[in-house]
DNA sequence: TCTTGATATGTTATGTTATTACGCTTGCGG
DNA sequence: CCGCAAGCGTAATAACATAACATATCAAGA
């Protein structure tokens, strides 16, 4: 059965490092936490990982998080989800929650058409606190 | 009558210089853009900028948006919107719409109640075109 | 009045995130 | 073989943000 760490076999090699990193992160990471990660393996500059991420987000196979500079593997098994994706971030454990909304897509897709906006990308991220650090304050 | 230019009494100086700055601009500002705006009133390091935008922002009279690591004045008139604000922001012309819908907060709400997530913040930033540079193009 | 605490300020240095520029390599179709 | 596209390696630099420390201002409240 497919797994959410499955790699595309495609990938190059600073790809799959990058993506494997990410995938075995608890949390986000930065890029230059990535690198450091990534050392062992041979990588000595931000760009190498700068490069594999652009292609992985490009792919859907990762997320920026932009209120974090970080970023994320998909959540989504398939790595195939479109439109609006929204992050629930727990500032306490670092965890990150990834969920599609269909209202709130077609809620901004009405605000668009009414403004004659052309959406290209949305970024949508709650932050706050997860059920678990909620309990445990 | 009100206009959202207007600057509250109260600020520091910096503070007001920093919300002027900002208030004068089309569009979003970089902390080092103001900086350089200001330099003519006696501003020379970055941290003077910051301490004044994290007040401003603090108070609803600016917002950080992530996506652009810049800033923007408050869209409303008394800056008191409280909850979710969202931003439609124009790759063509630089321009950022500012609106709220409670429609997307309600469902947002209604999301968090479920997993018992705690929101503390939440940003939303629509990247496009607006009509005027769809138009254009 | 004198002290004390809270808030704002100024300055230097440093830390963190991201990109530009350039050249080399690899794989693939003409 | 040639020309092109995509990827890679490296160095340098740009852009964004904070730490640390010293000083200034002002409003309680003893
Ligand atoms: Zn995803
Ligand atoms: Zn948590
Ligand atoms: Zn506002
Ligand atoms: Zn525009």
């Amino acid at each position: 059965m497919a797994h959410s760490h499955d790699v595309p076999s495609d990938l190059t090699r600073n790809q799959g490092l990058v993506l494997g990193a990410l995938n075995h992160s608890e949390g986000p990471l930065s890029a230059y936490d990535i690198l450091d990660k990534l050392r062992g393996d041979g990588l000595r500059a931000p760009l190498q990982v700068y490069r594999a991420l652009d292609k992985l987000v490009e792919r859907g196979l990762a997320h920026r998080l932009e209120s974090l500079n970080a970023f994320v593997a998909c959540a989504d098994e398939h790595c195939h989800r479109k439109g609006l994706i929204a992050f629930a971030i727990c500032e306490g454990c670092g965890k990150v929650d990834e969920f599609a909304d269909a209202v709130i897509e077609d809620r901004l897709g009405d605000w668009a058409s009414a403004k004659g906006f052309k959406v290209e990308r949305t970024t949508m991220e709650i932050r706050g606190k997860c059920a678990v650090c909620v309990e445990a304050a």
